[in-house]
RNA sequence: GGGCGCGUAGCUCAGGGGUAGAGCAUCUGCCUUUUAAGCAGAGGGUCGGUGGUUCGAGCCCACCCGCGCUCACCA
């Protein structure tokens, strides 16, 4: 930062830290220890009785102050929203002192009584005020007003939006509305475990630090352990070593975790990410998009209380079965090119007929999956199941039980984006050895993102998996979805930055 | 990395060649039902940086730095 604007944020920061000697020397505490709340701004108005004089106990920060000789109003702002305080130096003494050296930021607890005043605003008349803890940066702090139309106008809102993800912690205290957004993924999530729970499966943790990096095709992080002088990756999936659970006898498996993947970030892409992945022996995927659909009923009925959502101006209904449509179908639609048959340079060919960028590409699962995002993709705006991918964009997939060429596959798609990827999980340990021989050869290839050869994964595997389904969901683009958020660093409380420029 | 845009007071912004502005915030005084409280006064800026053009540069030019959006890669 700029010594120059250092210097004049320390002119305010030191005005507050004579405040706070001021204090002490009137014999107030700055930082308390503890305050016996008893009500919140949102009760308070809920239950005002015109009759009743209720005596509240309430906490929270001062975010207006309107001082007018020896009576002041202000308001404060607890984690149910905000209410407005009368204090008066007849009522109060020499706490009146005090409150002369508050600030807005100041974190105060107050003792009063409801009352209504003459504006009709709902408000605690102040017996007593405790400061609890004292700011010392001055909070960036927006005013709010109604102009003739009745529309709310926001002046000086704390709007620069790097600041906001720097210090989310004065984001969420300025823009208050945001923690709706963040409540809201908490209880998605919430929701999301309390269904795979009651289907009985169990949530087990696996290790983020693991010595071979599968079960996507990504980069990885690399670090280093020092005691086993050895190199480990922050996982990019969670996949291996769930499957390695079903074997050993688990009836179901899940982890919500974080993984990370070493790429570009974008308004849909944050270096390390939320994942719930699921594992389901004894079932396929058809069985698992049942599943989905009904886990997704789940989460928006008991969060939201609907099916009904809009996303970036598009209305989206979560109405079971979603549609259904596979890959080679709706492929053929669009290009009239049967990709099972097609040959690379048919691909290539159509590939630049419609404009898609293909930067090179050789291998046909990959100008496959290019085109399918340029033409079908961005279509799939209601829940839309897309089945039935090619083998060699996935490696972990069992084949077809009847459609050579094909894996069991499945990816969800809303709003033209991708919210879950399953699939009936490979469990042949022959034919895994021959799909990770063949990633091998990409990654000779110059395919950076192909996977490598797990073999313990692979000894797993010959021990004797059940036939499993498999599923992913990105919880962060899930709740941008249901929340409306177009940004993951909208959903994310602390988003991935540069480092800070001093 | 490419393209577009932005950077002026603590915050939000005006000013587009003539020597720095507004509102809010801050400080002082008055004010015991206000609510963008009010009234009177004060302080606060090397206008993102460096060079250049000019008698004179927030303003024009070049380069650099930072940030946002977007494209490419990707979940």
């Amino acid at each position: 930062m700029d010594e120059n604007i250092q210097q004049d944020i320390n002119v305010l920061i030191k005005r507050r830290f004579e405040e706070l000697n001021e204090l002490k020397i009137l014999g107030f505490e700055p930082f308390a220890y503890s305050y016996d709340v008893n009500s919140n701004a949102e009760d308070i108005k809920k239950n005002f009785n015109e009759d009743e004089k209720h005596v509240v106990k309430i906490a929270g920060r001062i975010m207006a102050i309107r001082r007018m000789g020896k009576a002041s109003f202000a308001h404060i702002q607890d984690h149910t929203g905000r209410i407005q305080i009368y204090l008066r130096k007849d009522d109060i003494g020499d706490s009146y002192n005090a409150f002369k050296l508050l600030d807005i930021g100041d974190i105060i607890g107050i003792e009063g009584f409801v009352f209504k005043t003459k504006t009709g605003e709902i408000s605690v008349h102040t017996t007593s005020m405790t400061l609890l803890s004292k700011t010392l940066r001055p909070l960036p702090i927006a005013k709010e007003t109604v102009d003739e139309q009745g529309n709310k106008v926001i002046h000086d809102q704390f709007a620069d939006k790097e600041l906001r993800y720097r210090q989310r912690y004065v984001d969420l205290v300025v823009n208050s509305e945001i923690q709706e957004t963040f409540l809201q993924r908490s209880r998605i999530i919430s929701s999301m475990r309390n269904f795979l729970d009651s289907s009985g499966y169990i949530e087990v943790e696996t290790p983020v630090l693991q010595p071979l990096y599968g079960g996507a095709a990504a980069k990885p992080f690399t670090t280093h352990h020092n005691a086993l002088d050895t190199t480990l990756y922050l996982r990019i999936a969670d996949e291996l070593y769930l499957k390695r659970l079903i074997v050993g006898g688990f009836n179901g498996v899940y982890e919500i975790s974080k993984d990370f993947r070493n790429e570009g970030m974008d308004r849909t892409h944050n270096p390390e990410f939320t994942m719930m992945e699921l594992y389901v022996p004894y079932k396929d995927y058809e069985w698992m998009m049942q599943y989905v659909e009904k886990m997704i009923h789940h989460i928006c009925t008991g969060v939201f209380g609907t099916l009904d959502f809009e996303y970036e101006e598009r209305k989206i209904n979560f109405n079971s079965p979603w549609q259904r449509v596979s890959m080679v179908d709706a492929l053929m639609e669009k290009t009239g090119l049967d990709i099972l048959t097609a040959q690379v340079d048919e691909l290539k060919a159509m590939a630049n007929k419609l404009g898609v960028d293909i930067k090179g590409l050789e291998a046909k699962g990959k100008l496959i999956d290019e085109i399918f995002s340029a033409v079908v993709q961005p279509e799939l705006i209601q829940p839309t199941f897309v089945v039935d991918y090619p083998l060699e964009l996935s490696p972990l997939a069992k084949k077809h039980r009847s459609k050579a060429g094909l894996v069991e596959r499945f990816e969800g798609y809303v709003a033209g984006r991708e919210i879950c990827n399953a699939f009936s999980e490979l469990n042949d340990p022959v034919d895994q050895r021959e799909r990770f021989e063949g990633q091998v050869k990409a990654r000779e290839e110059g395919d950076e993102e192909a996977h490598q050869i797990d073999e313990d994964f692979i000894r797993a595997l010959e021990y004797g998996m059940p036939p499993t389904a498999g599923l992913g969901i990105g919880i962060d683009r899930l709740v941008m979805l249901l929340t409306n958020q177009s940004s993951i660093r909208d959903v994310i409380f602390f988003p991935q930055m540069k480092p800070e420029v001093k």
